[in-house]
DNA sequence: AGGATCACCGTAATCGTTTACAGAAAGGCG
DNA sequence: CGCCTTTCTGTAAACGATTACGGTGATCCT
């Protein structure tokens, strides 16, 4: 595993200067003859070019990343899978930061673009603070936020709609004529955990039904607490009709307890989730979800970030993606193909 | 967003020299007076070190890439989750790639290890071809391949042992009194699709029971693909008692099929699956599956990875992760609390 | 007092590339 | 033939850090 040939290896090989080595790798014009015999000593010398002396010249380095705070998340994850293919075919690799939603973390990933590893970041802070802010506004590289940020905010931002998300789930289960529909939420200081709260109580009005507050729980937006607080919420609220999940891993603590409990869904209970994760469709009964554009959001996202990385000096800009109602068994007990 | 301050804009500002103001940075013995200088020099104008003119310096990147065919397998994303933090624990940053199994594509992975921009690869070749192996001894950069190699290849090989484990569900599916084992397997040219065909073969013999060719069939490691598959298994073969499954997405397809077709399980076909994936505990019937260990392989390979970025010249090593059955409802017929 | 020792610091080389600039070779023209 | 273009190539200076080496005072010893 000797030291691997530079262009100066090259050079000596073929008899030139470096600088025409250089011109020759980039394809700038040179004589024939010298092209030949560059070409030939990179070929056998099995020359690959210094990515990190480039970047120092450059200044750029052809990495963006990514930080989440936990890539195990569905949602997540789903945002992944559509970004890197994006950037990856604008020849970009992708750097994996886990947060666990930690703000320390976050701002040290936000303060770390200063040390010029990556060119750009994509971020999804699962609550945001003031001092979230304030890094992202001095962030020596571009950042789109994905996850809603305060008008007015200097930063490219994604947002999902789970106002209106909110409420078609809650439209379709009133039209099926539940009318005691629960909700089962993760933490209100959270960006989507405050929206989805908000928005329950204003499709309840809507809806002209009463918020009666037995019928909501909190726990947070994984499986286990969502089971456990939709355990709660059935001893308090025992004749609901409905439960409306903030997110689909609820929802599934939601079907498990509903079914240790004896109670059958749709018939008894009917469930709805949301994101719409791939696992939704896949148990049974199929899970009624609403999905926020898990993949559209990390596609826009990556987009977002291209276009600026192109393009420095734009203002910045707001995508929102809208929410899409995904009708399963859970709610209507039929069969989806 | 004007240019970050480098440490000749701190020397400058201190009036010392740049070598003064790195070896402050650095710790190295300076003269108290100096040391106060410069970090309040350092400290006015938010100083931010360079990673890339650092790494060019140290030939070292802190980064370690992780390729595999698809972050969206939940395999390969427990095991992200596992080697994101031992890598972070110990300073690395972690570069994601997703090759789609396509061997040209991993191939260049390996060969862009030469571009010195990680120090190191943890990789999972879904097929293991000469060209790989070759370019894996070629390779500029340690590298950890996650699936077995030839015997005598030389890297470092962390394994699971599906051979022992398609026997400890096979063995179990017969102590519950099943004699009609049918299998469904991925393609026949993969690394576990191989090892999990010949290992159904030699745990039937183990038990006694006849090798019936009508009661295997070959899809793809994913669950629609699995799902036809065990459509077409179920018409060749109708009066089999029980389905071995190659994976757990496969697994998780034959209980939808099930389902549909009014088969109950386990009562009339009971499943089994491997990898032991989180879905396979949140499904119902829950799925009785054959973990391979995908975290601790994880782990392993990060450590192996780390253990010889610290210590290049030692031997090669292999380790086998050993399998553990995981038996749920979808065998007995119990609940698993 | 003069030399040796020591702590600290600055100059310059280095990592591997790209690129501005100037020099050299070659061709065209009067 | 001399001069001007044109085309190609080499020298050297970046990029931002680390670090070997030698120089400068101050301190200590005889």
């Amino acid at each position: 595993m000797s030291d691997g040939p530079t262009i100066t290896t090259i050079a000596e090989r073929a008899g030139v200067s470096i600088a025409s080595v250089s011109r020759v790798l980039n394809g700038l014009p040179t004589r024939e003859n010298t092209v030949r015999r560059v070409l030939s000593a990179a070929e056998e010398l099995g020359y690959v070019p210094n990515s990190v002396a480039r970047s120092l010249k450059s200044r750029r380095t052809n990495q963006v990343a990514f930080a989440m705070a936990d890539i195990g998340n569905p949602v997540y994850l789903a945002m992944v899978r559509e970004i890197q293919p994006v950037l990856k075919a604008a020849g970009y690799r992708l750097v994996l930061h886990s947060t666990d939603a930690d703000v320390a973390d976050e701002i040290d990933v936000l303060r770390g673009l200063g040390e010029r590893y990556v060119d750009g970041l994509i971020m999804i802070p699962l609550r945001v603070s003031e001092a979230h802010l304030k890094a992202v506004e001095a962030a020596r590289a571009p950042v789109v936020i994905i996850g809603s940020v305060p008008d007015g905010t200097r930063v490219d931002n994604i947002r999902a709609d789970s106002r209106t998300g909110v409420r078609l789930a809650l439209d379709h289960l009133h039209s099926l004529g539940r009318r005691r529909i629960g909700f089962v939420n993760g933490p209100l200081d959270t960006v989507p955990g405050s929206a989805r709260s908000i928005a329950y109580a204003e499709a309840l009005t809507a809806l002209g039904l009463p918020y009666d507050e037995n019928l909501v729980e909190i726990g947070d937006f994984y499986r286990a607490e969502g089971a456990a607080a939709v355990s709660r919420l059935l001893a308090r609220a025992p004749d609901l009709d409905a439960i409306m999940c903030a997110n689909d891993l609820i929802a599934l603590g939601a079907l498990e307890v509903l079914r240790r409990n004896g109670r059958r869904v749709p018939e008894d209970v009917a469930v709805a989730g949301m994101d719409d994760i791939d696992m939704a469709a896949a148990v049974w009964p199929a899970l009624t979800s609403v999905s926020l554009g898990s993949a559209e959001r990390g596609r826009a996202a990556a987009e977002l970030l291209l276009d600026r990385l192109g393009n420095g000096e734009r203002e910045p800009r707001v995508v929102t993606v809208p929410p899409r109602l995904v009708v399963r068994a859970s709610t209507t007990g039929e069969e989806t193909p």
